[in-house]
DNA sequence: AAATATATTGAACAGTGTTCAAAATATAAA
DNA sequence: TTTATATTTTGAACACTGTTCAATATATTT
């Protein structure tokens, strides 16, 4: 039984490697069911003994991608001074991240989630990043009476939407134009919503 | 020749208002080539006598998706008080559109123009619509000394921004869960853009 | 070594976009 | 009107997609 389960678990993440690796290099609209089992050195039919579909498997990707990615922003601003400078800081990388990964933008706000199950914690698992990662600094705003908690929650989600916009315009848009236009705007949107 | 070109027209027309049909009901995902052909009366290969792709039939129709929405936001909010309450109702007018006909936004925002012909032209068309929509608005503001022509500058693009990334999160995550917390959302948004 | 249980697999089905040569239709010339 | 030519329409075919299932191969137990 124990032995079953880690050779299950083994295989498991066999696919789930492979499925990440396509996505990080090839992208969201390579990772198809026969090119995910010919990474992990198995057949297209033996996927579905470990997962249902190919959905259950690839949002099983956003678990470690949202890991990632925390990890990712956390290492770049770990040292950087609290408050309205680190958000800054934290919202850049964590935009940063999305840039360098575009198929992990697409599997987090493009791809359509369907009607199964667990749909709702996924979806929840990839809103509540950003929140997440800014928690600690807008709390630090908050207790050094820099804003109040009502004013937090306004530009706490106003950065939320605009960063997402932000993204989608430009990876899916190329608007603005350039990736250095782009961080300009990034950088002017971020600046005139956390001032005063 | 003439009489060719007419013909031309009128059997592209109907493989154009076919999508269209397609698009508004059933949404990009039953968008398919012999979905398309059925709606339109023609066998699946007579598409591409007309077109040299689906795709490039699909982007077709975003020129006429943009007017349709410059109608219905223009119709809502001729009436309303110029300045901020007009902006405020052309851009919640503007996102109703894209809520009402999710799969336009799919189209617009989320769909891959991939590396085609036209591409440029397309994007530039989806991204400068609600600037248009606003133009006339920011304009009355600037006259008169409302705000500066560089604030203006800032909150459009903070409120492009923003409302991309709302509908985005709203239209492929469900957050929030409710349309109504999304109205409320959308509102508080706006309404913290445009004050001072 | 034989019997049983488990894991792996390719064939098959219905769907996708696209190409191309054959068939149907319309136009031109006799 | 009949024949010849040009144009439009079309289904078969190919390579891809996800998924199911019975057959095969492997591992375990008797």
């Amino acid at each position: 039984m124990n032995k079953k389960e880690i050779q299950e678990q083994r295989v498991k993440g066999y696919f789930i490697t492979a499925t990440k690796d396509l996505l990080k290099s090839e992208g969201l609209k390579s990772v198809s069911v026969r090119n995910i089992a010919d990474r992990a050195g198995y057949s297209f039919a033996t996927l579905y003994n470990y997962f249902k579909d190919v959905k259950d498997l690839v949002f099983l990707c956003v678990k470690d991608f949202r890991e990632e990615c925390r990890e990712y922003v956390e290492r770049r601003t770990m040292t950087t001074t609290p408050g309205n400078k680190r958000l800054k800081a934290i919202i850049l990388a964590y935009m940063e991240y999305f840039i360098q990964y575009p198929g992990i933008f697409d599997l987090f706000f493009a791809e359509k989630l369907s009607d199964i199950s667990g749909k709702g914690d996924t979806s929840a698992l990839i809103t509540s990043l950003l929140e997440e990662l800014c928690a600690t600094d807008w709390d630090y705003c908050v207790d050094r009476r820099m804003l109040t908690s009502r004013e937090a929650g306004l530009k706490k989600a106003a950065l939320l939407y605009g960063t997402t916009g932000l993204l989608t315009l430009y990876l899916n848009r190329r608007h603005p134009g350039s990736y250095d236009a782009f961080l300009k705007q990034a950088t002017h949107f971020i600046d005139s919503q956390l001032k005063s």
